[in-house]
DNA sequence: CTTGCACCTCCCGCGGCGTGAGGTCCCTAC
DNA sequence: GTAGGGACCTCACGCCGCGGGAGGTGCAAG
């Protein structure tokens, strides 16, 4: 007697569970034989057949397609493989750009953390509001340049940047308080610090520069969250930087 | 006069659809006041909201997540954020599996198309069923050796051994048919570089030696569809091999 | 005859909308 | 006043691959 299995036993020897084998048929990819009563008889070709299904499935192909290629046997391998590597690619960008905007809000939320200014919930929606907004700002090339620019400079050194903005912050509203004359020698070399970081950043292309200083403007609120300041003085740091900047040698 | 904006006019400022509008207020996410003719008006705050859900959205959290974030004004934005983090890295592994499938896959393809043996749909099946049972043949840790394995030693590395079998094979085959004593010094220089090419595979772990033993002799036809061969031309193969073995000083 | 398991056929649910169909409202132009 | 056209409205199905449950039948053993 050839080899004749019910749904159970297919499904125990396969792995694939019963309601699926039933959907199967039910898009007509696994055609069983029926016995008198109305069940389901799977033979040697139907069993072989749902390995092949089980195989193709495992490669990320819709059932549509499969049935394409189980169906016309003179399919092309290669144009199947190569078809799920591109849409496989488009997946894994997208879930590459969502894992930069996570990253960046993680460490983010950590440096705040530590340095004792936590991002109240409030506060956080502001910041996924700006950081979206950042985005459309930017063209997608000057977004892949900003990516290849971080890869380039490496985690350690945006960890660094990072670490020392609040600092640079600090120091020069010290001297915006303390009336310090723009042209004196430690605002000029806080401000010619802090261009430095924001070149480091950009990689010094200009029009990622305008684009940032779009943004910036664009988004005064988000940005003073992003940076753990109140706005007035954040407005107040970048207007007393701007002065030091003209008051350049 | 506030603030009031219909769909369209919220839709066009914010580049959400005008359907996706009315699926959030279908799901309570945000609810519009209505006009007398039950048109739909978007306020301030409403504006405002749709901000944020959108930006949660590009975040990749549920509509429901972001429901329960905006509806608990004492959510924790780390947990959020953590929680998608995680959520993105079992996507991505899943994503990497799936990479590593279908690129093993092209890769092998490639080869075969190059060297004149182009696998034929048939075939193709055949050895994807072979490479999912290799899978299951091997142990969760053994494919995560293998895989570092696969990274330490190289993609050019790869490429260079891949090339390299049917090269012995056939040289061992000529042997083979020659009727050379296995114990002479040919043969057991190929199948000393035979065990070698293996050893380098495996990173010389018995246990994944053994695995990859089981599931050729499981899969016997799959794997000579692998490497281009007749099925019985690669068990008289193994076989010599396995003389040779014997015949070592 | 009953128990009990495996099988059967619907059919809803999920997630986040897209895409109609068929009808209503509002504003402008004549 | 009215005719036109665009924006709006409410269902309601479709997608993708099944999971899961309800309510009923088939079949072999005790």
């Amino acid at each position: 007697m050839p080899l004749s299995l019910t749904v159970g036993q297919l499904a125990a020897r396969t792995g694939v569970t019963v309601r699926a084998l039933h959907h199967y048929e039910a898009v007509g990819l696994l055609m069983p034989e029926r016995t008198a009563a109305g069940h389901r008889r799977y033979g040697a070709p139907e069993a072989e057949r749902l390995q092949q299904i089980v195989s193709l499935r495992a490669l990320g192909l819709g059932l549509d397609a499969i049935r394409e290629a189980l169906d016309a046997p003179d399919f092309d391998p290669a144009s199947v493989v190569e078809r799920q590597r591109a849409a496989l690619a488009d997946e894994t960008s997208r879930l590459g750009a969502l894992a930069d905007r996570l990253g960046g809000l993680a460490r983010l939320l950590r440096l705040r953390a530590e340095t004792g200014t936590p991002v109240s919930p409030d506060a956080f929606l502001t910041l996924t509001k700006t950081m979206t907004d950042i985005e459309t700002h930017y063209t997608p090339e000057q977004l892949q340049q900003l990516a290849d620019r971080r890869e380039a400079v490496g985690e350690d050194a945006i960890r660094a940047v990072e670490a020392e903005w609040p600092r640079l912050f600090e120091a020069v509203g010290r001297e915006m308080d303390a009336g310090t004359d723009p042209a004196a020698p430690e605002p000029q070399r806080l401000v010619d610090r802090w261009d430095e970081l924001v070149t480091m950043f950009t990689g010094g292309e200009a029009g990622i520069e305008r684009s940032l200083g779009d943004a910036v403007s664009a988004n005064q609120e988000g940005m003073s969250q992003m940076m753990g300041l109140d706005p007035d003085r954040m407005a107040a740091l970048f207007d007393y930087a701007q002065r030091v900047r003209e008051a350049r040698p």
